[in-house]
DNA sequence: ATAATCAATCAACTTTTTAGATATAAAATG
DNA sequence: CATTTTATATCTAAAAAGTTGATTGATTAT
């Protein structure tokens, strides 16, 4: 086997002086003294074979290397402090955190609810909270970054438990002149006017929650800024229901009647690592989440 | 975030006592003393809730925590080793491996034959092959333990290039009691005789290789296993018919004439990362690859 | 019994890491 | 344009951490 030459401690500051933007900072955030900042960046610098960090002017910039390598230590160090939660739940057989990633088209209060509840039961497991979208979703699962998933879109060999659905529904500002047009509208016509979709920011593959090939199209990567395009008038998009509720109660939305398919609803499913992986407390949470009633 | 309380050299060192057995024999391994070993795992019991290694009698013995903790912290060793080879990588534009994962069905000749081509022409970049089965290939291509993967079952969402096949038949000792039946046999008189099956090594799901649903079968981890467990006339098995030409020239194995499908063709696919993601020795290698013939 | 093997411990030693002071250099400020 | 502020580098002494060989006590093998 092959020893790694270079630490957690070196990966850890490097990433600790490109998060906090100077050796200085980094140094407070360990509660070490810059010249020690300095000796610990210096010995990383002198066993990688290109510098990550190089000095311009009076502060340290990140390199090309740099910045692929920054991605690589943020694992590196996430996994290093996973085995040791492991071994935390390991010894006393139950799970300080539970991770759920949730996908941003999910209306998040009826889950908030049931984790209040579960919070309540058993205070000592902490609740970590990621919000994804689309592929990042299911990265998570993939790469089992989360013990929970909600999502709208089963991974390929995974099991679900259908939890509820969401109502996807087109909207656009009322002064959209999509509502010039006739009363209902069909796909095709909706081409011509611009669309905001969500865009993927996982890294696997490309893919747009965009249904229509609209010809003009903005992406965002998240439901709540394509709320935000939308309002501003940039375009139409399909959102979920729960969302935009009281934007379209006060007019500052409106619903597009589209001839066939008025309302798209996608299902959200809870999907969970295997089954021999699940520690008991994930497990009771799993109780409590299946209690959600179907959403409106 | 959360900076790591145990160091790589932690894991590394409880690691290689597992690896030899002993202190004494990690203290050679690693270059120091028996006296540091013990150090350096005495601190990392003190640093862990729970026990890794016990004592037993004059041995250290891996505790249930220390198992499981084991494999974790095999996978942070192969990361952080990772790292700094992407980083040698970065610094020179040209990787210094290639890690290959090729599904154990699969014919190896003609990709050695491609492999040494590519060596002789760029000697600096080290091969590395990995033999899979079934879900641990998978696994090799989701969890990019891999650069190339040569896999019978494409994971969806990832794309191929179809590299040859392989012909699977349905092989027995000459003496098993099969033979005994008519000439040709229906699927349903199969399920009568044992069958040995290539049963999953991976993590993600449990699933069977065998098609058929024997009343009895038998499980081994990989084809060359498979075929000496026919040869030892324990059952039937599906096996390539590339692996076992010889014993079907020389007698020892005999196929079974099934009634249909007389012989089931797998198509092989060469999976790679991302195109992004591809250094340029990859991508050198992939076109030698991709010249292999269809094999026979 | 005796020898061999294994891990723990101790004390002396070596190396690494740390911090404070200071140096140097580049922006920002007035 | 001088001054102040911000930022990293370097030096040194001290502290901390790691290393080692010798020794011990215990266990297994012969």
């Amino acid at each position: 086997m092959q020893i790694p030459k270079i630490s957690l401690e070196q990966w850890a500051t490097f990433k600790t002086v490109v998060d906090e933007g100077s050796f200085a900072k980094a140094a407070e955030c360990l509660h070490k003294s810059q010249s020690s900042i300095s000796y610990i960046i210096n010995n990383l610098q002198a066993q990688l074979p290109s510098p990550v960090l190089q000095i311009q002017g009076r502060k340290a910039e990140l390199t090309d290397t740099g910045k692929a390598l920054y991605r690589h230590a943020k694992n590196l160090l996430d996994s290093a402090s996973a085995i040791e939660k492991t071994a935390a739940y390991l010894a006393t057989g139950w799970e300080n955190e539970i991770s759920l990633a949730i996908d941003a088209i999910v209306h998040l209060d009826p889950i908030f609810e049931k984790l209040a509840q579960f919070s309540n039961q058993y205070p000592q497991t902490r609740i970590k909270i990621l919000e994804t979208t689309l592929s990042a979703t299911e990265e998570a699962l993939l790469e089992k970054k989360a013990d929970i998933v909600f999502t709208p879109k089963l991974p390929p060999g995974f099991l679900g438990t259908p939890i509820g659905t969401v109502d996807m529904i087109a909207v656009a500002h009322p002064d959209n002149s999509i509502f010039k047009l006739s009363n209902s509208i069909t796909s095709e016509e909706l081409k011509q006017f611009r669309q905001i979709v969500i865009r993927d920011n996982g890294i696997r593959r490309q893919q747009d929650a965009g249904w229509l090939g609209s010809e003009q199209r903005w992406t965002v990567t998240n439901p709540s800024t394509s709320i935000k395009a939308v309002m501003a008038n940039i375009g139409f998009a399909f959102l979920p229901h729960s969302f935009i509720k009281n934007e379209l109660k006060n007019g500052q939305l409106k619903q597009i009647n589209l001839a066939q398919d008025a309302k798209r609803v996608l299902p959200i499913y809870l999907v969970t690592k295997d089954t021999d992986f699940i520690g008991p407390a994930t497990s009771k949470l799993i109780d409590y989440l299946k209690t959600i009633k179907p959403m409106v």
